[in-house]
DNA sequence: GTTCATGCAAATCGTTTGCACAATG
DNA sequence: CATTGTGCAAACGATTTGCATGAAC
């Protein structure tokens, strides 16, 4: 799933637990933007038998939550792209589909990225996040 | 790996193959963002031994090539983030850091997009690539 | 003929899930 | 005590890889 935050959020009355607390609170001591892989390393020590599906379990309970973000584009599988050409994407929350749009790239914005701080910036990519034209109708 | 593009591209002298051509004229027959699947289940009837092996290993070719694009996000696993405000992403393509952006978020961006067509722009995304601060100092 | 591509199967990697037990409210 | 969270291990889905054979140059 991608960024969501739509169905029905009807989370459960979820219970605290140390383990999701040290998670939140490790993500929110870095900047760097860890992996469930990075977590599990940080606190395994913490908690010796702590397991892969505890990370998961807690992440999507904060997700869900609206406590983190997940940064994974569209879904789980890579989309291809006979376009080669530079071009921004829309992708539909509903049904999926990736459509290429026919914008003008907007180069300038990569002006905003401070070069003083000593970024050099080579390109950029925008998605937008909605409904397709197919799904709006329907909804 | 990531949309990348850079490593020394010593392509090996690649040699024509059916398959690829198939693969490839497949892609530029759709605007569809096909995946890996996709392609198999559409060449399978017409290569009947055909092997996702194959269709994996000539997509990689292709996106050497430059021939076709692969749309992924930064890497293979999710990465999180306790930043949950809006905010724009700086991915360095030495390092794979990704970087959260102090800059403006330009929701007028989404006006772009022709909602004449008909459709709803809920939110956008937008990454820059290039070197970070520290993988420009050391190149 | 040497090199690259294929098919097949096994392997890998990130993530998810079923289950019995422990912790929370 | 009713329910949610945990650890463990097995299951999963997408992608990768080793190897023997077949096609391209």
């Amino acid at each position: 799933m991608a960024a969501n935050g739509k169905k029905s959020d009807k989370h459960p009355p979820y219970k605290r637990s140390k383990q999701r607390e040290r998670i939140l609170a490790l993500l929110r001591s870095t900047d760097t933007h860890p992996t469930a892989n990075w977590l599990f390393g940080k606190l395994k020590k913490e908690f010796p038998n702590l397991s892969m599906g505890t990370i998961y379990r807690n992440i999507g309970i904060l997700v869900r939550q609206g406590l983190i973000g997940r940064i994974a584009f569209g879904s789980t599988f890579d989309r291809l792209d006979a376009n080669v050409s530079d071009h921004y994407h829309f992708i539909c929350e509903k049904c999926n589909a990736i459509m290429d749009l026919k914008l003008p790239v907007v180069r300038d914005l990569e002006k905003q990225v401070p070069a003083s701080e000593g970024f050099k910036v080579h390109r950029h990519a925008v998605e937008f996040y909605g409904l397709c034209p197919k799904c709006a109708k329907k909804a």
